[in-house]
Formats: C-alpha cells, sequence, structure tokens
DNA sequence: GAATAACCTGACCATATGGTCAAGATTTTA
DNA sequence: TAAAATCTTGACCATATGGTCAGGTTATTC
C-alpha cells in the first residue's frame, strides 16, 4: 500500500470511526466535497472550478467547505493525491510467474474498466499533468518512477527468455497508459467520430480492440 | 484544404497583403497574438490564462489585444479552430497505393514530430477535448468524422487484402492519436518515469519504439 | 499635405469569486 | 444535563481580472 496522503480514512478508520461518533460527521462530509471536487475540478480544471459550485455539487454550502478544507488548493490537492494512491495501489498487476499474455492483458482491460467507470479521475489527473503537475510531480519521480522500474525488470524477464517481443519496458507502458486512458480523457472525441450507433456495445469492443492490439504488439497472438 | 477559420490569411494575402499595407499590422499583431494564446492556454486552460499574460506574451498591452478580439472567448475560439484546422490539412497520408507499413509508418512518424516540436498546440487541444470540446465539436463530428471514414476504407483495402492485421480503423487511429500525443500532453510523467539521464535522444528512441510498436500490431512485422 | 482610416494605450469600471467571521445549532463527553 | 467540542451558515469583504473608452499617434489614401 503506498503512503500519500494521511487522512484518517487510511488507517483503522473504516470500522471504528464509523461506530463511534469521534469524526463521523467530518468523514462524511469531507468525502462527498472530494467527491464533488473530484468531478467539477475533472469539468473545468483548478481555475475554472469555483468553490461554490463544488460545495453545491455537494450539496452543502460553501462555507462549509472552508470549515474543512482551507483554500480551494488545499482541496484540489486533497482530490488528485487521492486519485494517485488510489491508482498506484489498484494496478499492481504483473508478477514474474505470470504468463505474460494473460497478465498484460488482465492489466489492460483494468485500466480501460477503469476509464469507462472513472472518467472523472482521469480526467482530472490529466489536466494535472497538462498543467505540468505541480502537485504531483514529486510523487511521479519517485513512486511511479518505482512502480515502472520493478515491473520493467518483468517484462525484461519475459523478453529476454522469449516468451514476447523485445519492447521497451517503460514505452509500453507509456502507450497503455495513453491508450486505455483517452477512452476517458478524450471520449468526446471519440463518441464524434464514432457517431451515434451502438452506444451500448462501444465499451466491450474497445477494450477488445485495444487489448488485442497490444497483445500483438508485443508479440503475443491476439 | 479544410475550410474551418475565414481569416484573411486563409486566402491570397500571403502576397499581397504583405506588399500592400491594406491589413499589414493587423495581420502581425494577430498572429502574435495568437500564438501566445496557444502558449498561454497551452499551460494554464481557458479559465486559467488571463488576457493581460496573453498580451504580455505577444508584447503587446491588454486594451490592444481588445482591439483585434473582441473577448477573451474570441481569441480561445481562434486559436483552437486555428490548430484543427492545420491538423486536419497536415496530416492527409494514407493513399491507396500506398505500402501500408510505409504510409502507417509515415503517419505515426509525422505525430511523433509534431508532439515534439509544436506541444502547445497538443496540450491545447487536449484542455479544449477535456472541457467536453464546446468549441470544435461540431467539427468533429463532421470534418473529423469524414476524415476518419476515408482512411478507414483504405485501411479495410489493406487488411481485406491480407495486407496487414484485421484491426478496427478507427481504434487505430484512436491508439495513434494517443499514443502520439502523449509524448506532448503529458511530457511531465514521461520525464519524471524515465529520469535525467539521456534527454537528448530521447525523441528519435520514442519515435523509433512506437512506430514499431504499431507496425507490429498491425501485422507489419517491425 | 490634408483628410481619413487604422492603430495604440493608460486609466478606469463592474463583477465574480476566494476566503472570512461571528453567532448559533448539534453532537459528544463526563 | 451541563459544559465542551464540533459543526453550520448567511452575510460580508478584498482582490483579480474581463472588458471599456477617450484621447492620442501612426499609417494610408487621394
Amino acid at each position: 500500500m503506498v503512503k500519500i496522503l494521511n487522512n484518517p480514512m487510511n488507517e483503522d478508520s473504516s470500522v471504528r470511526s464509523v461506530l463511534r461518533g469521534g469524526q463521523r460527521i467530518r468523514a462524511r462530509n469531507e468525502a462527498r466535497l472530494i467527491n464533488a471536487a473530484i468531478q467539477v475540478f475533472a469539468d473545468r480544471g483548478l481555475e475554472g472550478a469555483t468553490t461554490a459550485r463544488i460545495a453545491e455539487t455537494a450539496g452543502l454550502p460553501k462555507a462549509n467547505l472552508y470549515y474543512y478544507f482551507a483554500s480551494k488548493e488545499t482541496i484540489y490537492r486533497r482530490a488528485v493525491l487521492g486519485i494517485l494512491e488510489k491508482w498506484l495501489d489498484a494496478f499492481n498487476a504483473l508478477s514474474p510467474d505470470d504468463d505474460p499474455a494473460l497478465a498484460i492483458a488482465d492489466y489492460v482491460r483494468a485500466k480501460m474498466t477503469a476509464s469507462f467507470n472513472h472518467p472523472a479521475e482521469s480526467r482530472l489527473f490529466a489536466r494535472e499533468l497538462l498543467s505540468g503537475a505541480p502537485i504531483v510531480k514529486h510523487y511521479l519521480e519517485t513512486e511511479l518512477r518505482d512502480w515502472v522500474a520493478r515491473k520493467s525488470v518483468i517484462i525484461k524477464a519475459w523478453s529476454d527468455k522469449g516468451l514476447m517481443a523485445p519492447v521497451s519496458p517503460p514505452h509500453l507502458f507509456f502507450i497503455i497508459w495513453a491508450a486505455t486512458q483517452t477512452f476517458a480523457d478524450f471520449s468526446v472525441q471519440i463518441d464524434c467520430v464514432l457517431g451515434p450507433e451502438d452506444r451500448s456495445s462501444r465499451q466491450e469492443i474497445a477494450t477488445d480492440e485495444i487489448v488485442s492490439f497490444v497483445l500483438r504488439a508485443c508479440g503475443l497472438g491476439g
């Protein structure tokens, strides 16, 4: 478990603090506000979002937001770091003993599911990166860099054994991240190009297409 | 040539209006302001950018910006539509008689070059899409959709003839766009992950990696 | 070279919004 | 149940910034 934020929700809180009243109201309202913030920041960006709108989305008056968060930057920070932490934990697949095809397919599939089910998180993160990553830069240089280094060893081992094509592991991740997150970040574009037909089956088709594309590129049939 | 904006620069201006004084000053100052706007909007977004900063970047006082553009939205619109028009014209490759491997490699290479040489344009466009494409949506539904439809016929013909693997042509473009533009849009992330070594050779390495990745996925060796 | 059109800009205004606060309501604790 | 702690919120303020404008300068035309 990667520890980035040290909010109480990271600890034993889930049981205790829900029972005792200690921080019950605080936990509930902060969660509401963070979720609202993710939505609004994802849609409008740090400067485009107003604290009034975040509060309204959370169903609370603006002054209440400032009771829990010192500033707009503070709640932005919490939202972005929360997403990063969640992502680093969620995608921890790829162990050396796995079958490369299965492991990579699983990873890509999980990323696609995340893009379709939680697009706002991806969009907010995209905005943070577009702005030069003022908040997460430090974690990209450490946590994420290490994560990629660890996974790269595994990929390298696979291609050295001839189990897959020799790809540059970091670039493999860059492509997978880009190709999967594009379905969250730039979904307007995709919807416009594909037009109004068959909107329902689209997630499955896209997922299969991206998975087999990546597998083929890795020399893993498909 | 796709016509989206009807600014004078699209017509015979290049010769005549540079010679006659007619619109000379206007053309020069509008160009300066648009270029500055692309930079500033790319870095900060529509709401984060200030007209004062755009003007300053262009080396003009703010009131001068408002002499040429009615509002911040107006200059934003001009910047975004200008990029779209340029892109639709620039990437018109892929003719049926080409060799698939060469044609696709050329296209990917051109997109990579654009990402490295004009990252601000890509970033601004990314922001526009993240915000739901309020300005370009209409053109995505028409110009871009048609563009993809035309290219899709060619790709389809190639795979029908067995010249390449059977891929969904639109999804091929989505992946290529995502994988190439990520080097402009999310370059911070890439730089953080790759660390401080060999900064110079990186463009070439990345380009080769993405090109051969895509070719392999298309069943075109690599 | 005078009249006309195009361009320039410091000073200014109106509004939106980030943030504060004081007074009161609820909840928790002992 | 009373005191302490936590939570709630309408009303308010200060500032940043989008946008205006009047008066002046430069360029173009005839």
